[in-house]
DNA sequence: ATAATATATGAATAATTGCTCATATGAACA
DNA sequence: TGTTCATATGAGCAATTATTCATATATTAT
């Protein structure tokens, strides 16, 4: 069952028309304001943004980041996978373990313009 | 039932103490690191990234929000209260209408940031 | 005062998600 | 080959959340 239209906006009177067609006018494709909130998703996470931010500094192992986070391998293994999705994460491998290390330039900037509103 | 540390943690011999404590050192503090995640929380949902952008163009009521991206007047307003509660939008009130328009600069460099890692 | 209308909000619900627990995989080594 | 250990992952559960629906509040106009 789909709704009429003019149950779902208010009166046309109020409605500014012309704000509304130079609004729609400049915002970036749908596509790309999702994929947008998936990442900031990504980051809208205490226990992933320790993860990065720990990542910032070195490369580390799962075991390490659980270590250091006093979390269960379990929850930072599952994480990790989040992260790797994102294609945030990289992998390096020796031996049994895997060292996880960032992968991208863009989060750092990300992260420190976020500092700088919370910390206003 | 708490669990003791050797349960929760992968075997000594393998983490790698000094990455631990460098890494430990260079830590924001863990409120700070929690504000971060809940800032990005509020940014991780596409509905109220879309509205975040379009102020980013023009201060706008919530009647011209639900009309532009098709969208209830009630579900507009709920995530409104969300931007306002995070500090990320201001009203500025004209008889019945109420406009909102962005309350923050950094919010745009963090969205181009984002935008730059999604589009890479 | 009454009606109309823009916005706000509480309750309910469906969907998502972060963690635990148990177990699987894969590598080193006895 | 069998054991040990680092990591990965599926199922299940509790908590969170985005929306709808119904209704409240507030302002303007009749």
């Amino acid at each position: 069952m789909t709704l009429k239209r003019d149950e779902i906006r208010c009166e046309a009177s109020i409605i500014h028309e012309e704000v509304i067609d130079k609004v729609r006018e400049k915002m970036p494709p749908e596509e790309s304001l999702y994929d947008l909130a998936e990442l900031f998703k990504v980051f809208g996470d205490s226990t992933r943004i320790k993860i990065i931010w720990a990542l910032f500094e070195s490369e580390m192992c799962v075991c390490d980041i659980a270590y250091l986070l006093n979390m269960s391998q379990s929850a930072i293994s599952h994480q990790i996978r989040v992260l790797k999705q994102a294609r945030l994460v990289k992998r390096r491998k020796e031996g049994k373990v895997v060292y996880y290390s960032l992968d991208d330039k863009h989060v750092e900037l990300i992260f420190k313009q976020g500092l700088s509103h919370i910390n206003e």
